[in-house]
DNA sequence: CTAAATAGAACTAAAATAGTCCACAATTAC
DNA sequence: GTAATTGTGGACTATTTTAGTTCTATTTAG
């Protein structure tokens, strides 16, 4: 399948409890409590989290982690960025070096075009549309033929 | 990143290769040689896409691989799901058992929602779009809002 | 100073993926 | 009818990726 890895499947988890209650800091031993993740797979998930900038954390005793911004400001989009890398369906959407298929790689341009199409996809949910209950703005359009044109 | 398998890739460039000349049978060689991928690995894909039902193949001394259908009627969402099982980005997508999180699991409906959205785009897009230059209809529009409602 | 928390890096184990190989079946040419 | 060519199916191995763990620093409240 096209696949997500466990630690992002996980990240939204970990996300969509600490978005639930917004305001306060959660630490570490907090989120896997209440998750039922292993701690220490938590703690490396909210580090990259916080790599990545859709966590802030505080250090010290009375320390955790908190959202960066605003659930609405949080795309899902991000947080897979944030777990494994740029968003690109295929080696050669990111980089060419070495692809030298004797014939054929117009098709390279298209899959830029698909990729781009499915980001815009995931940057449309955000992490507060993931804590809603299903129920969903009426014009939820991706207007791929905006996106779909030459680079 | 949001990762096709290389083998995925492959068989786009076989595919493509295949398509360019779409009346033809190709053997499994002369698609090695065409495409540079090395023999073994194109016979495996060229059996995945029979069993997928993409391809269909000859037997014998003349035999060889055609395109089941015109590639207009191949989507990338065909290819993928041909070689990497339905598309879906999260486990729980597909099936529920033992995704006993405490909290936080209304969100696999988001999921479901957001694969669908992704499976749509790739439908959009077949073979014959992938040999074209890039250059794309006008109103290629996915509207998610059709499909994004409760399941 | 001490306890509780994050930061960062290194390491190990497990699983998935890619790639190869072989014995068999079908078809055609001669 | 036999041999040559091509696909079929499955098993196997090696490699790479991923998941998960552990350890040592660093920060801060009390």
């Amino acid at each position: 399948m096209l696949r997500l890895s466990k630690l992002t499947d996980y990240a939204t988890v970990i996300l969509s409890h600490i978005a639930k209650e917004s305001g306060q800091t959660h630490s570490a031993l907090c989120v896997a409590d209440a998750t039922g993740i292993a701690l220490p797979t938590v703690s490396k998930i909210l580090k990259i989290l916080v790599n990545a900038k859709v966590l802030v954390s505080t250090r010290g005793i009375k320390g955790g982690y908190a959202l960066a911004r605003a659930p609405e400001n949080i795309s899902v989009a991000d947080v897979i960025s944030a777990l494994e890398g740029p968003i690109a369906l295929t080696e050669c959407s990111i980089s060419h070096e070495g692809c030298e298929q004797a014939s054929g790689c117009g098709i390279s341009a298209n899959w830029g075009l698909i990729n781009q199409a499915i980001q815009h996809a995931l940057e449309a949910v955000t992490l507060a549309d993931m804590i809603k209950p299903v129920n969903v703005p009426q014009e939820f359009m991706i207007p791929v033929s905006s996106i779909y044109r030459p680079i």
